[in-house]
DNA sequence: TTATTATATGAACATATAATAATATGTTTT
DNA sequence: AAAACATATTATTATATGTTCATATAATAA
């Protein structure tokens, strides 16, 4: 019932407009209205897809992996991936503004290093995945 | 003495072309050679890198979110999240090709669903983490 | 077979992102 | 104070990525 007026309205949608919604019919009432409820809101999916992002990168990652060793400062991080200071510099920038790695000045020097363990972590269960994947 | 030579030559290649090469000086030689000796291969960090670049994307995040929830087809999937099927489609397409989910076909209809237990602690730590930061 | 439905794919476009060059900032040393 | 140095930032450019439209494929029903 409430079904049926549902597809009507959509079909009327459809015939104004096929681009602008999604005119598919539901298949699985039941399990879309009930993961819907599941779902987090919007904020939360961004935040979180914002948080892997920055693992998404092979220069972050090969920060991350050296940082995962040592604390390091920027010169020695350059050195080490062979890449020029501003661009060790503005991965360190996204790295600090997500909270992933922290730091200390001492002098003109200023010292990397992975904000917590949970970080670590993130990183570990990522290295055992592709292991297995190999 | 061998590190003399090498600032002559970087100083000299500076002269001729300052973009060429990371032209910084090492400030810790040792943390710096015991870092990459400890520092993976390239294809290690792109495929690390390739891995968590999946998660980082607000529709991939919503599907992954939903299909931890419960198995769905291509269709709910549209209604779920208000999307194209062209579109959620070619996210499942990158999510299969990385083994982040699996599916199976029954008729027309292809079911969804995530692969491995893995994925779904990598989901969970990043619930976690940005929970956390909030 | 043809029609219908569910999903997949290719090409094009718009946006996002990483690296660079040039320059600025902040710290120490002289 | 000025010079030297380590790091940060801004603007630009090249590349990567997500969505859309149009169309193709696959399965079922008539």
């Amino acid at each position: 019932m409430a079904q049926s007026a549902e597809k009507a309205d959509i079909s009327e949608k459809a015939q104004e407009n096929t681009a602008e919604l999604c005119t598919e019919r539901i298949i699985h009432r039941g399990i879309v209205e009930s993961v819907r409820s599941a779902m987090p809101e919007e904020a939360e999916l961004y935040d979180l897809a914002d948080f892997f992002k920055i693992f998404g990168d092979r220069t972050r990652i090969a920060i991350l992996w050296a940082l995962s060793e040592s604390e390091m400062c920027v010169c020695d991080l350059c050195m080490l991936l062979d890449m020029k200071q501003s661009a060790v510099s503005h991965q360190l920038k996204l790295l600090k503004q997500s909270r992933i790695v922290k730091y200390r000045r001492e002098g003109k020097v200023v010292y990397y290093s992975l904000d917590d363990d949970h970080i670590r972590r993130v990183l570990n269960l990522g290295r055992q995945h592709i292991q297995e994947q190999r």
